[in-house]
RNA sequence: GCCCUCGUAGCUCAGGGGAUAGAGCAUCGGCCUCCGAAGCCGUGUGCGCAGGUUCGAAUCCUGCCGAGGGCGCCA
């Protein structure tokens, strides 16, 4: 059993024997910034104060006596501090038990708290429309959706990716058109696609003059260039849905009858609408245009109603661009209208990327390619970067400076610690140092500042994947990571492993640290989809 | 005009009810006979403004100011 929860338990034993109700949600143990806080604190006595008509520092006096009286293993002084917190200082020995969990569990199951139990969650995202290549924006929103898979996998939900394919309609016809144009020599409509790339497309068709047709070959042609790029980041899709392939399959239509159905559709101007002001949206949207084309409302719908109603899934994450979120609430009220509990879908809006001085445009061409940032950068520095921030916050990058700085980008630091930590096992190894099993190991000779830093830093790690499962927030990964980084750095500088100055014993010690240091750097890495390099 | 998101250090951003608000970069100054200096240590300035809720507000609410995005029978 874990020290946190040892803890939790002595806490809510002694709340009870004081016959002080609890407000489960409201009362936190946390591990406090401040050493002279304790190794661990809860705000109990402040949360229940008001219920029990006592002042706080009163009940957490009273809270601290009964646990201090409980004599728990490695509680060494329970103390009040501040306007009522109860603060636990513990004996070193609780980290180095908590290093034993880490190298008991290794990187397979350690951090892996169960919070989806079993839930099928969809995330769909990137769905970039197969009309150019993908951009930096893309990459930032593929490299969180993939990410926040990979964290929810290992929290306990079913986790599938998809990438919707909006292979049809208006802007396809407009890329054959502009195809079309180019083949002739004959300058691109205004509004059409402008990018180099169509010319190159081009030159590539030898297909007929039909506008569907030549719309048909560029974006096959594109979308394997997506799927290309996406393929650099390790960004992988368990479906690629056509939206063609939903309009053809009749589903549109019924879905459309659905609502027929429902009374929630009319005629007007000759369009056929769905009366979505019904269900909490800001105005009535079209379904059936005047000249017969379903909407992209239309087919999204029918695409939703497949993901829950078909295919079951019990939760939807969508995940678009900033620049998407005037569909959401035709969406959501479209998906009420269908009879799914609205809460089943989840919409994130990812700010958008700035470039300094540049505003991105996929029919002018002017973006900057996601496959040139990563000729720059690497995939490895991309996939980091993409993840170093919330998406709730509009990001601006200077492309210039992350390529001529590599201290810009935290992906060597982090990849360093990585990397030192294999040549240190390298460097064992030459020298005929035999390892011993960790139950015959004194980790009690871990008491080193920076040794004892990095085992707090290993024991947060649980939590920081829960919350980064729970928050759809994976960049609290990233800032974890990079602490852990930050303290194996520190330790290194000060604590050598192998040397003739340090006893055996210490050494020993001190592997099966570095041992579990390495388990921390593997997990975060790899739920950021970010090699560890045993060298660089 | 209406709606959404966001204003934290010189710059890029964490923190999103808890105790004295953090990191990187940039600036300046130290550290390699020793496991990799892609490293370590030191150096100071800040929550847009004004109210409110709370034992406690950078965090929640309201208003104002500022930035970005959205308001199509485009997607």
């Amino acid at each position: 059993m874990t020290t946190e929860r040892r803890l939790a338990d002595g806490i809510v034993a002694a709340l009870a024997s004081l016959q002080i109700p609890i407000e489960l949600q409201e009362v936190q143990l946390v591990r406090p910034v401040r050493p002279e806080h304790g190794d661990w604190s809860t705000n109990a006595a402040l949360v229940v104060a008001k219920s029990a008509g006592r002042a706080p520092r009163e009940v957490a006096g009273d809270l601290a006596a009964v646990l201090q009286a409980a004599s728990m293993d490695d509680v060494v002084a329970v103390e009040v501090a501040g306007p009522g917190f109860v603060n636990f200082r513990l004996a070193n020995s609780w980290l180095h038990q908590a290093l034993r969990e880490v190298i008991e569990a290794g990187t397979k199951s350690y951090a892996t708290p169960e919070l989806g139990g079993g839930e099928r969650v969809q995330i769909e995202f990137v769905s970039a429309n197969p009309t150019g290549p993908l951009h930096v924006g893309n990459g930032w929103l593929g490299s969180y959706g993939d990410a926040l898979g990979r964290v929810m996998s290992r929290c306990g939900w079913k986790v599938k990716r998809e990438f919707y394919v909006n292979d049809t309609g208006g802007q396809i016809r407009l890329l054959g058109e502009s195809l079309l144009a180019r083949r002739r020599g004959e300058v691109v409509p205004e509004e059409g696609y402008q990018g180099e790339y169509v010319t190159q497309l081009a030159q590539d068709y030898e297909g007929s003059d039909d506008i569907v047709e030549a719309g048909r070959f560029a974006s096959e042609a594109i979308l394997r260039n997506i799927r290309a790029t996406l393929d650099r980041l390790d960004i992988r899709f368990d479906d690629w849905y056509s939206q063609a392939s939903i309009e053809e399959s009749g589903q549109v239509a019924e879905t459309i009858e659905i609502f027929r159905q429902r009374g929630l559709v009319y005629e007007a101007d000759g369009a056929i609408w769905l009366r979505s002001t019904e269900v909490g949206d800001s105005r009535d949207r079209v379904l059936i245009r005047t000249n017969g084309d379903v909407t992209y409302l239309a087919g999204d719908l029918a695409y939703h109603r497949d993901k829950f109603l078909v295919r079951k899934f019990d939760r939807v994450i969508d995940i678009f661009g900033a620049d998407h979120h005037g569909q959401v609430a035709s969406l959501k009220a479209g998906v009420a209208a269908l009879g799914i509990e609205s809460d089943k879908l989840e919409i994130r809006l990812g700010q958008l990327v700035n470039i300094v001085g540049r505003r991105m445009s996929k029919r002018s061409g002017n973006f900057i390619k996601l496959d040139s940032v990563i000729d720059e950068m690497g995939a490895d520095a991309t996939r980091l970067l993409s993840l170093l921030n919330s998406i709730d916050q509009a990001t601006t990058l200077d492309l210039e400076l992350v390529k001529r700085r590599s201290m810009e980008n935290p992906v060597f630091y982090v990849q360093y610690a990585h990397a030192r930590i294999a040549s240190i096992d390298r460097k064992r190894r030459e020298r005929g140092i035999e390892r011993i099993p960790i139950s015959e190991a004194k980790l009690g000779l871990l008491v080193h500042d920076r040794e004892l830093e990095l085992m707090r830093c290993l024991v947060d790690l649980p939590r920081v994947v829960g919350e980064a499962a729970k928050e759809r927030a994976p960049h609290k990964v990233t800032n974890w990571v990079r602490l852990l980084a930050g303290e194996f750095h520190g330790f290194y500088h000060d604590c050598r492993v192998l040397s003739e100055e340090v006893p055996p014993e210490l050494t020993q010690a001190r592997l099966w640290l570095v041992e579990g240091v390495q388990i921390g750097l593997a997990i975060a890495l790899d739920l950021l989809g970010v090699r560890a390099p045993e060298a660089m």
